[in-house]
DNA sequence: CATGATTCGATACAGAGTATCAAAATAACT
DNA sequence: AGTTATTTTGATACTCTGTATCGAATCATG
């Protein structure tokens, strides 16, 4: 999926759940776009001083109604987001520098489903993280 | 593991690492102990009304990090903190009542040690979290 | 282009948690 | 026990992330 498609993506599922593609919307998805490896609410709203702070909230939130977009609280500093590029996944969140990626695992998923007897409810949800170092922190420690 | 135990244990871990083992502390303790399936930080402060605010966020700061007590920040709502009865573990979470559990799943564990290698960095640490709807509140429903 | 529904931005506010700092509690030492 | 040094406390003001409000602007539709 090129970038472009992805954009026009989000805006179409924007679209088809009854919300209007608006411009300050359109800027944000844009912003997104060049932060692979994760965000904080304020630097998006840092680097669009025409869109207002609510509506970058607002916009985040929607986003995450749809499910492109994910929140991770981080054990200290503020909350990262990121575009989700996959349908289900996880998160790595470096601990040192904060970058989020994105890991599938079938395996997992499978032996949470298997897990349901032993939880005391109904399992309809689940949420993994891997906190790691990545390999940039890695290389610049190293020196 | 009894609940005096329990108590004696959490006052002494303070103290093994260098904290004074002061009233406060011991209110906000046995607080806790009153909360088997997770509280948020503002019932503890209402319940101990001789204990102050920022006392309190500090206790459970410095619980958290002798890893007696867990932070979950769930989709919506105030962050739920709750005692930790085993060393590792992981939680489930009601998306109905907020009720937090724990389990243990070893096999997990492995799985993710064994990702290591599909992950772009070294992996140090990870968090699991279950949404469930938990017994009590499927009961209340299927009412 | 008139109408009505969405969305926007500015601003004030809310909730969770922290910084500050003087006072109190505690430990350590005589 | 009394003095001193250190830790901890509580009150308060503040920060930070996010939300409610609301009049103005934008947009889809007839």
């Amino acid at each position: 999926m090129t970038t472009a498609e992805a954009r026009f993506d989000i805006m179409d599922i924007l679209e088809d759940r009854g919300y209007r593609a608006t411009r300050p919307r359109h800027a944000v998805v844009e912003a997104l776009y060049g932060k692979p490896e994760g965000f904080t609410a304020e630097e998006i709203i840092d680097e669009l001083p025409g869109v207002g702070r609510a509506t970058v909230f607002r916009t985040l939130k929607l986003l995450m109604e749809v499910g492109v977009v994910c929140k991770l609280n981080l054990l200290d500093g503020a909350p990262r987001y990121s575009l989700s590029r996959v349908e289900h996944h996880h998160h790595t969140v470096c601990v040192n520098c904060g970058n989020v990626g994105e890991f599938r695992a079938a395996t997992i998923e499978r032996i949470l489903r298997g897990l349901n007897g032993d939880i005391p409810g109904d399992v309809v949800g689940h949420r993994i993280e891997l906190y790691i170092t990545c390999n940039r922190c890695l290389a610049k420690r190293s020196c």
